[in-house]
DNA sequence: TTTCCTCATGATATAATATAACATTACATT
DNA sequence: AATGTAATGTTATATTATATCATGAGGAAA
């Protein structure tokens, strides 16, 4: 039996993929910032500023409520972490780079936020809006409900 | 010229609807919960809970903040009033009854929001999202742009 | 009619989420 | 060293939302 699992394994991509970005791009991943992703990145619900916060003093970072939203404002800014808008929480992207419409599916049993595979949906979405004359510039697509893993219990 | 405008006119039916729909269905459309509704039909963008509270004192309410949400969880619950979780405010809703997965345009130059006409797009979502066995209750899709109004302009 | 029940409202306090504003530090460039 | 910029520290406060308990209003049942 191998010792570390695929969630693991990919959560250690997602943070070198993230160390790289930031190396190429020239932005500065400081140490509250990766804390604060590798808090979301080690958790499949979303999580509020609040409980960043007092995970980020519990990892000995004596933080006030502004290092935590500047943070966050930074990481969301460069596509790393996403706001769930309809829970006021922040899950880490899972598909960095991948797209920039993420369509969310937020499990009511378990709470686990996972974000769809890239699709046609979203284009779709604007298309049919751009119907109304109306011209999309983002979408914002949550979906509540039952995730598989939960369903089949 | 007429005198009444569409808008005004829609303004109307809809409340008209609203009050046959709660008699119909032996609600309660109390005083409150009747000039809530009102205050976000005469609006074009969402109000938040606390400026809606500020106008129920304007007309002569003398409420706190529970006053206003327990107004408008009995506006969401019956789908009279629907909230836009990207902005924390509230709205009427255009087309009742039509559908209970509304999809919003929210314009960023003039603030205005407003209701796609129902479409086979959550339905799609839906389906798109089943192919990964997440089973979809409830969806939440508010687009972000700008209206065809101020694209005019 | 009176009692009782239910739902709505009144009222106070406080929780949870988010930002404004200004001071300080770190570090790269000059 | 002097300067500029971006990040962090710190305090205070704004904004959004709910918990809790008391009071009232109206209908159903005794």
């Amino acid at each position: 039996m191998i010792s570390t699992s695929w969630a693991s394994l990919k959560r250690k991509l997602l943070m070198e993929y993230i160390e790289k970005y930031c190396k190429d791009k020239n932005l500065k991943l400081t140490p509250v910032r990766r804390k604060v992703f590798e808090l979301l990145n080690d958790e499949k619900s979303g999580l509020g500023a609040y409980r960043i916060l007092d995970l980020l003093r519990e990892s000995g970072f004596n933080s006030q409520p502004p290092v935590a939203y500047r943070a966050l404002d930074f990481l969301v800014e460069h596509g790393f972490v996403h706001k769930i808008e309809s829970q006021n929480s922040f899950v880490a992207c899972r598909e960095p780079g991948a797209h920039h419409s993420p369509i969310f599916m937020i499990c009511k049993k378990c709470d686990s936020v996972s974000e769809a595979p890239s699709s046609a949906s979203t284009s779709e979405l604007s298309e049919a809006l751009s119907a109304t004359g109306f011209q999309v510039e983002q979408t914002i697509i949550e979906a509540e409900g039952v995730c598989s893993t939960c369903a089949d219990k």
